[in-house]
DNA sequence: TTGTACGCGTTATCAT
DNA sequence: ATGATAACGCGTACAA
């Protein structure tokens, strides 16, 4: 077992000062060329690695970010991740990710671990409105900038990047009425940061086509009790079907809800989009391989993170304490496919 | 702006010495309860957190174990990034994620990355086989325990958690025949520690059924050229078409290529599965939503990630260096649905 | 029961 | 051009 090698080994094995190994390795212009190189050489030869921790404890900066999301194997948020990911590969910062599960003990854990261990930032996706707002502000306060993603129905002050959800639903909801549809169930989470200007947008649209909100086409899911998601929709649809008010449109509000439904749908026996159509805010990579193929509102993922992590590392270096917070609103696209046209 | 707390702080605004309080924190039996009650509310109150960056230096124990895969987003890795997630929870590791991107030179600086940073483990799966082994190799030698998972088709010494590919492989093959259907189209990744396995299943089921492999009826994809695999299989299929020797079967080695291969199929209008049926490795947790659902081979994906961790922990626990390393094979389910069931 | 002093590996300041 | 030394915050052996 090879030990790692220190400045202090380095410099004792070359008979140099510690600090003169430091500086050659920084290719301080105080050495020598010829030190330097030899310094350098010696290093490389025997893989000399500088130890972070120390440098993290030295210089205050720990060159990492934290990120907390609720579930890493959602296929939307993996893709923002992959734009974190690729915004810190450019800037030079490790990623460290933790998951809230949808529960907001569990985000005030990862928050906690996250301020622990020193972050330079951190962006997360919050469980709830205002979820952990005194610990978010805490972290602020104490100079670690945090930017909110996604889920940005949150009163934190900080800079924000989603997407136009209000908007994006309506323009949904609208594909759906001028394809001869007016009885739509509205499918969404409950208190999950995006469900509420979804819904706005969706009231609003039904108002400007003059029909009645119904609040029997309306279905909010538990997102901190994932197993349950699909159970209630099963059992709101059979409930409709029951009573004979069964809808002629379904509206799913988040990914995991529309491919849900899609596959419920098929179990039941139900033809999309013959008997129901069927739109949602998805971001799957396979949509056209869906059964059928799926409407979708197509949210810029990557770009989500990319953007949160630039702000992000803005806030970072900025020298002087920011007042003027924005809340970005990227643009989404409606991709209509075959779940919801005749 | 409130700057952290540190144990000196305390220590001077209690009039107690560092040590007194640190010991009071970690509630040493060689301090009074009063004064600990009293240390230990004051912390309370100024919400003192420790900085892990000073007692990883100090103690040469990080908590955090790296973690290496080709693609956070693809849908396998990130349902193995969940358990290894879960279990990290248990056990109270931090996890940080870094991506290949089925690049060997991205691979090499991540591990890179994460010795600076200090890892007391790392959980890989490798680009290719035997990639970076020189890397790992002297991670290893260096103390840091490395365990690999997914594609363990690598020389480096050590604990290995995988599924059992070629039976897996086999199994799949046989519905396919046993459905009626012997020209059967494979198609695998380049060289991603898996497929090896897999086409050896796959060309033993051949035989043992006295079918003969057919080279026309193999494609390679390049992972690390992602966008090109969906345009690989397009040209093949169209190849095999056009020159009227056309397949009625699809075995695809991973999931991306599965369900890319299911969308291809449904635009090139081909009847999945009266014209050609269609088998996968897929752990998309949606394959009952696709078109048509899809018949797959399920991986205990949260299982790999949670084994793969377990004993990573196991190695890093260890007093002694262990020479007996084991690889785990985790058992496969075959599920059959429609895209290859008549 | 409490305090003193040192070291972890680095960077930075100040001498030589 | 090179070296000595202090400091980052914590844990701990040892002293009081």
């Amino acid at each position: 077992m090879t030990e790692r090698k220190t400045l202090k080994d380095i410099a004792r094995d070359l008979k140099l000062s510690i600090s003169t190994v430091s500086k050659s390795l920084s290719d301080s212009y105080e050495i020598s060329e010829s030190t330097k190189k030899m310094v350098k050489d010696y290093a490389e030869k025997h893989n000399y690695v500088p130890n972070k921790v120390a440098r993290t404890l030295k210089t205050g900066k720990t060159n990492t970010i934290g990120v907390i999301v609720f579930n890493i194997s959602n296929t939307f948020i993996s893709q923002v991740l992959d734009g974190i990911h690729k915004g810190s590969q450019i800037e030079k910062y490790d990623i460290i990710i933790m998951q809230s599960r949808d529960d907001v003990n569990l985000e005030r854990h990862a928050i906690e671990v996250l301020r622990m261990r020193g972050i330079d930032g951190l962006l997360i996706s919050p469980v709830t409105y205002n979820s952990n707002y005194e610990q978010l502000k805490s972290l602020q306060d104490s100079g670690i900038p945090v930017v909110l993603f996604d889920r940005v129905d949150h009163d934190l002050q900080t800079h924000k990047v989603g997407i136009d959800n209000q908007i994006s639903a309506y323009d949904a909801t609208e594909h759906l009425i001028n394809s001869g549809r007016k009885k739509i169930l509205h499918i969404t989470g409950k208190n999950i940061g995006v469900s509420e200007a979804r819904l706005e947008g969706f009231k609003k649209c039904l108002k400007d086509h003059k029909i009645e909100f119904d609040n029997n086409f309306y279905l909010e899911c538990d997102y901190s009790k994932h197993d349950e998601i699909e159970d209630s929709i099963i059992k709101k649809l059979n409930y409709l079907k029951a009573t004979g008010n069964m809808v002629n449109a379904i509206f799913g509000a988040t990914d995991d809800i529309t491919t849900l439904t899609l596959g419920i749908l098929a179990e039941m026996d139900i033809k999309v989009p013959e008997e129901v159509s069927v739109i949602g805010f998805s971001n799957i990579r396979i949509p056209k391989s869906l059964n059928p193929s799926l409407s979708t509102v197509v949210q810029p993922t990557e770009e989500i993170g990319l953007v949160a992590f630039h702000k992000l590392v803005e806030l970072i270096n900025a020298k002087y304490p920011i007042e003027d917070y924005e809340t970005i609103e990227l643009k989404t696209k409606l991709i209509p496919r075959r779940s919801s046209v005749l």
